[in-house]
DNA sequence: GATGAATGAGCATTCATTCAT
DNA sequence: GATGAATGAATGCTCATTCAT
């Protein structure tokens, strides 16, 4: 019998008691650890279980399947960058491209961070990359882009900024992804986010 | 028998008869081929070997391992793409950033050929990513980008000058991998390489 | 992911050669084995493997399933009975009756011996019940039965005598099944059989 | 925890209460629904007390374990069957034979009503084929068939009466239960249900 | 009495790699 | 040199049953 080459990762169950609450975080805080320490391809239901300090049975009792793990953590991901860069180019207290230049180097930091983990959970793409959640999370993201561009852009036509902003997010999220899987000192990441930053400024200038 | 975390890829003999380099030609043929059909997860030696007409046997006579199929696979893709960029980077005929723009447009597409056989190569990178042959490769790129970056730049510094080459070669292949992994049409993908180019270019100028 | 609730039984791979059909041979011997002293619900392709002394991996390389191991074990179980009941239905030197008698008691006899595994066998049914190749098997049956008719109700429409052959072997099979089960003494097996037989005799004489 | 080969089935609790005696129903009702709808492999515990609408906990306080309740699936099927079949070979107003003929279709009919559900637990049957409650319904079923005997066979030594109703119990029983898991359509049903009946009547006399 | 979370042994199956022929 | 059978650890997942609350 064949498996599905794409499983299902709703949810088995939602933790409305606190005790599941707890149960799931300790379960998502093993998984992060796990990921980290011996990378995708160790990434194991049972390893997960065994240091989150429960059974392999509990484990299922919250997730249906590994890739319920892992999409979980990488939709928190999602959503925590997301809100992040969010707030940051909707912030009128600064100019747009401004809010730009800090929306990038934020968003390159926070990449950096937990960099193991994060490597790893790109490494799993292939088990959560098709899910419907995934294609959500990238609406959700491009509606924030475009929000952006009508102050950013705001002479250029729908279809413009909509380009701009497909643009801006596949070059933020991809850079920023391949410096932190690049494992570099702060130091260059930083500089590195400013001059992409810097780089889309130009671009935004020129095409405004 | 217990797996290295980074198993040791360099090849387990070179090819120096005719046979052997057919041999190994099939291999490989036969692994793009199981890439794209089957996805990383399914990338099995013995579909490999099934498929390339030979024994599981003689692939590991070429082969140290798995993680050496991958590996070579992918350096191919490097020496070709890179002699691609490399070649339009240093064509003379063009003016620097006009050669920046047509680059980001041939490796945009190059990028794009053979879409499935990519993403399943590139799920497999942790197989192959800690091999110290892509950091050669890693290095021979940077050295390119840092000529090219004589002509684009010829006022900067060497330091401004490497770190302009980074951003560039890592911008360039990091967007690019992503638009290719999104599998967009193939005008989309022009459009996009069409503005990271210009993207680029308005940087360089600024720098400049 | 959900398995097919009837898996592709198949066979793997053709012994061709000597040392597979011994393998498989070994196999078949073990799962007999295992079937008949740990029950269905017992039998695992770890324990076959054990039992036949060879590896697991092994197994799966001449069965691609568990209840591929079970088919052919019913397989064969068919084949060599229906073998012999065929035989003796066609037997021009008996009367078509004298052979229906001497027919169930070789089927009820067949039955019994092994019992164990054959309880075990139809335990596991569910395995391979919708099975192709079990419909064949049905098939073939009903012709052989088909053709006994032929002598048995000379007279006797085609119709009828399709009806006659599905009494008849559906009543041979349940009865002798159920007898078979319940682990009765050998004489009491023989006394139904007879009895058995009778009662289709006086069936047939009656119809005919 | 080790399981026994047969598990003890014997109620773990006498429902003497009114509730009890509903969750005992409703228990039985809804593995009534699994093992159709799910079929016996998919029959579980957490699966009936969820269609039963209470915990497995619950479950457990009234069955021992999950052979208990297909146990009294079985039992209560058996009970029902054996006071139908009972009272129609106990009916004075018909000749003898005539009951027989009117019982074995009867007996039919209600075997292939619900056949999904008998099928599955005739699947079920390893479960609690060897409890002493079977025995025991056998044991009923036989003094029933030999009371009948009295009537049908009033010439014949006890022994033979036995011997008459042993094989007309079994046989009814392995044709009735066969025919009804070939699911055949109803017309068949009752034709076989008349042809057996038809062949017992022809042996009967034959033999009285 | 009821609940349902927790357990963990058990199972089917895969696959990289070896090595006798 | 070529073959491909053999290996067996590893994996994802299930489920009967218990027991603390």
């Amino acid at each position: 019998m064949k498996k599905r080459q794409t499983p299902i990762i709703s949810e088995r169950k939602q933790p409305r008691q606190e005790r599941s609450t707890l149960l799931v975080a300790a379960i998502l805080e093993a998984a992060v650890r796990v990921l980290a320490r011996d990378g995708a391809r160790r990434f194991t239901t049972a390893r997960v279980a065994d240091v989150a300090g429960i059974s392999v049975g509990s484990l299922y009792q919250y997730f249906p399947n590994k890739e319920a793990i892992l999409f979980r953590l990488q939709a928190d991901e999602w959503e925590q960058t997301g809100g992040l860069i969010g707030g940051i180019l909707a912030d009128a207290s600064l100019a747009p491209l401004d809010r730009l230049r800090v929306a990038v180097k934020a968003f390159f930091r926070s990449e950096c961070e937990e960099r193991d983990m994060r490597v790893a959970l790109d490494d799993a793409a292939p088990y959560y990359r098709d899910a419907p959640e995934t294609a959500e999370h990238r609406k959700a993201v491009t509606q924030m882009a475009l929000q952006f561009m009508k102050e950013a852009l705001p002479n250029a036509s729908n279809k413009q900024r909509a380009f701009a902003a497909d643009l801006m997010m596949t070059a933020m999220s991809a850079i920023g992804k391949t410096v932190s899987e690049q494992g570099r000192p702060a130091a260059e990441v930083d500089a590195l986010a400013a001059a992409t930053g810097e780089m889309l400024c130009a671009y935004l200038e020129r095409v405004g």
